[in-house]
DNA sequence: CGCTTGCTTGGAGTGCACTCCAGCGTTCTA
DNA sequence: TAGAACGCTGGAGTGCACTCCAAGCAAGCG
């Protein structure tokens, strides 16, 4: 086995706060594996990430290695945010370089984010609606427990 | 074109209700076009379903062709709020089954739909914690407008 | 009767987001 | 200074959820 890669078994159900042990600032350089720690991503998807354009330029040690920095991991805490809100990852693709390419971007990426705002307000939105149907369902099924299929439930 | 496939531009950002125009149960049978139509499904995704067992069986005309009822259109819009909380296929495809398969099926549906329940509260959780950060960006670019790049946001 | 429109099937194709591989170089630990 | 563990690359492969295709049957209409 050439590279061992996180036999993840830790984003079980939860996904906590993988923020724990970061260095401090100006003593923060992190190899690829302890990024894929850090954030639940594999070191495979983080290349992936960096080839797609949805990462910053990465420093590189003088043979090559990445070497990432607290600001590396703020930017996978946001994309890992932007993710589970369903955001395309093209989209998030689109954001980056709006970062890249200057301050001059400040009204488009403020445009971006609001529009993301409501995506997340109105999924939320959606989710409760499902909560509600879910809830009919499961009291249906706890006042039915087994009693006669007088009316048979889906 | 042998077949139209419903040229999509009803489900833009909202996805509104789409149980508008039902017929009264007794005289319930649709097409699989007017299903379509209905659910905001492609009569290819309806068939799709049909085949990895996501439905129950529907009912044919004398010459072969689907017919649907009010019953399918209730089942659909279950599988369509199931589909919103990233439920996969497969879990319906074994919710399906377990229905199918009968009344002694009852607690361990229950079980699924209360696991299904836990599952959306915390997608809810994760969703309203990405708002908070989508908020203080979203404040931070409010407040920076094009003042001096002081402090470069991501 | 021919034409259009709609529905049928099995199987192949698409797009997304990873995920892995082979073959090689580097870094750490004993 | 071995040897294991880790990291590099381009490109190929995977799994999911559709999405489409080709060829054919069936109903309604002028």
């Amino acid at each position: 086995m050439t590279e061992t890669e996180t036999t993840d078994t830790s984003a079980g159900t939860c996904a906590g706060p993988p923020q724990g042990n970061r260095r401090p600032d100006g003593a923060d350089t992190y190899t690829i594996s302890e990024v894929a720690a850090l954030t639940g991503l594999t070191a495979h998807t983080l290349r992936w990430y960096e080839r797609i354009g949805l990462m910053p330029h990465i420093d590189r040690s003088h043979t090559g290695q990445r070497r990432y920095s607290n600001r590396d991991l703020d930017w996978l805490a946001l994309v890992g945010k932007l993710r589970l809100t369903g955001m395309p990852v093209a989209d998030m693709v689109r954001y980056a370089e709006l970062v890249r390419s200057g301050d001059h971007t400040y009204t488009e990426r403020f445009e971006l984010l609001k529009q993301t705002r409501e995506d997340v307000l109105s999924r939320i939105a959606e989710l409760q609606d499902t909560l509600a149907v879910l809830d009919r369902k499961i009291s249906f099924y706890a006042d039915a427990g087994r009693a006669p299929a007088s009316e048979r439930a889906r």
